[in-house]
DNA sequence: ACGTGCCGTCGAAGCGCTTCGACTATACGT
DNA sequence: ACGTATAGTCGAAGCGCTTCGACGGCACGT
């Protein structure tokens, strides 16, 4: 009762077992006739080969790995994505995809891990702007590329969101609905300095975006809690009591905003417009009003990652394949013409 | 340069092949002798076994795979810890998980998929009361788990939520908090009727829970939109305007309820208590105020599957392993005593 | 003294596939 | 007519491992 085999196969279609694995693959040439024979005995006894079978004697093993950080930040909906959109596109390339949480120890495990020679390639979630992993990954000499990107990816290959286009074309949309003074709400300072991209590359592109258009960039950190996008956001208000809008990274913080201005009697967008940055309709849905925002393109990342990846592996002459895709701007209700700011009612502390 | 076999291994200790592999597996005695010198020599060189070929050899490639529906419906937070809760646990067991995300022609591709001697179980995620894949998975006489259940899992294994225990749980919380109108808010009839097991089991775990404490079962299907979670709410409303409680499973339709609360000039908890079933703290803390909630020990139950797979495919007395975990009750700030409704304000049409 | 058992080790036979070299039969140019 | 490609096929040698049977010791009981 036990999966039939290639041998089993030629048996039935009269033929060598090297010719059942050359029609299969295509390696050689096969003549029509013997092709259809095999391919019958093929359906007749429901054969598929044998995946270890097949990576052991071919060395390709046609699996990959997608490595990423065991117990996830800040993961959902976004990154959820990711992973469902590497999958998919794995399968329809003929290939598996397995799944690496790494651990603290990461490093010398993601060594032990690739050294079983299971696959044949490693696709990087959530690469940080300085990465241990991918030294060590090019030092192993395995073939690999990311969902992300270190601060200087000269010669590797990756996909990931084009956060300084997002952010201008936030500042852009924010500016031609009249807002002269807008700022900017970025993850706490120390996610900043860890070297979290995101957030390095999104305030990169604000402050730039912000000159060229001729506004004075105002930004702040804020950690990722609804707490303390309160807490930040009336520090805010009374330092720039002008800010008519808001551009965020930070999806917590933002909700948090949002109860802060609603609490001290603000209405959005009337009095404040607001917009948030790479986030999912998921939770841009879930607020009141519902948040314009700049949403990523998850699942789009994830195949351009993997496809990337498997085209590393395909092809011989080994090409260069770098992709930024910009967030999609979906307008919901969080964002309108910019108020005159002298006639919303003051906002008096308002959390206690 | 590639990677050192068991051949050079035994090589460098003076054994015969064979004996490193009885080293390594533990499958026959060695000597504490020799097992030091060849566990020194493979630390020398960095060994470390090919996974394609020992799986190849022994007939278990200890990889499972892990069948999710592909285009995820609500997959959100907690499904990604589903994800991840069931990587670690697996890599903690010495096994890889693969995904495979099953497309509508699902059944066929899903038996190919297995033939191909990949993996040595299946977990299955999200599983229907009436599910094909069930059926088609015991048919091929693959070893399998699920997380989740269909609706008679007799002798099957699994882990899963325990949505009946969980409702009883949110109604006892509110009976205790003194109310004594409590409504149910379940996802769409669409749903249920598609045998969505969360939807069913939290239905009838309220009927009862409702019952046993002497109330009257208010319960409403919704649309998994806010906007339909305003509409139902406003009929509710007016249907029951005695309601002073609201557990709901519908995430998106919570945030509409509270919305159209807010619009109303009602106060959640003052007003009208929510407790929201089977929601991740993630969600749970993005509303205002933030969502009272029974959360869903995701990660755990991730955890849980792989081990009944893994425990399945080890022993040799292949024991049933079924496990019902309810969610943890997080009290935040939707619930509150009850209030009493003849002092709420009236809730006029709001949403135009 | 002898058989009996187990410990520790070895060599060899696969697991199901890819791939190489070899061989035959046909088609080609000149 | 001849060598020379090329299509089409075969058999055999692995890929790196597990596992089986065998064999030489040494410790037993009697």
């Amino acid at each position: 009762m036990s999966a039939p085999t290639m041998q089993e196969v030629a048996k039935r279609a009269n033929v060598a077992l090297s010719t059942v694995s050359y029609a299969l693959n295509g390696t050689r040439p096969v003549s029509e006739e013997t092709r259809l024979r095999i391919s019958r005995a093929m359906s007749d006894l429901g054969y598929q080969p044998h995946a270890l079978a097949r990576g052991l004697a071919s060395k390709r093993s046609h699996i990959i790995a997608l490595l990423f950080p065991a117990l996830p930040r800040g993961f959902g909906a976004t990154e959820l994505e990711f992973v469902t959109g590497a999958a998919e596109a794995a399968q329809r390339c003929g290939y598996h995809l397995v799944l690496w949480p790494t651990e603290i120890h990461g490093v010398s495990e993601l060594q032990q891990l690739v050294r079983q020679s299971l696959v044949d390639g490693v696709l990087v979630m959530e690469v940080r702007l300085s990465d241990d992993r991918i030294e060590l990954l090019r030092q192993i000499g395995v073939p690999f590329s990311m969902i992300g990107r270190p601060s200087d990816p000269a010669d590797m290959s990756f996909a990931d969101i084009d956060f300084e286009q997002t952010t201008r074309d936030a500042v852009a949309y924010l500016v031609q609905l009249g807002h002269r003074q807008i700022a900017f709400l970025n993850h706490s300072e120390e996610l900043f300095n860890a070297g979290y991209g995101a957030s390095v590359r999104a305030a990169a592109g604000f402050e730039q975006a912000a000159r060229d258009a001729g506004l004075t960039p105002i930004t702040r950190f804020c950690g990722d809690t609804a707490l303390a996008g309160q807490e930040v956001f009336e520090e805010l208000i009374r330092a720039h009591p002008d800010v008519t809008a808001l551009a965020s990274m930070n999806e917590r913080a933002t909700v948090g905003v949002m109860q802060a201005a609603a609490t001290g009697g603000w209405k959005i967008p009337d009095d404040l417009s607001v917009v948030s940055l790479v986030s999912s309709a998921r939770v841009a849905e879930m607020t009141l009003p519902p948040l314009t925002a700049l949403t990523p393109q998850s699942a789009e990342l994830g195949r351009l990652g993997v496809e990337t990846l498997i085209g590393q592996l395909e092809e011989d002459h080994i090409e260069l394949v770098q992709r930024l895709l910009p967030c999609r701007l979906v307008i919901r209700g969080s964002a309108g013409p910019s108020p005159d700011p002298a006639r919303r009612s003051p906002l008096t502390a308002a959390s206690d």
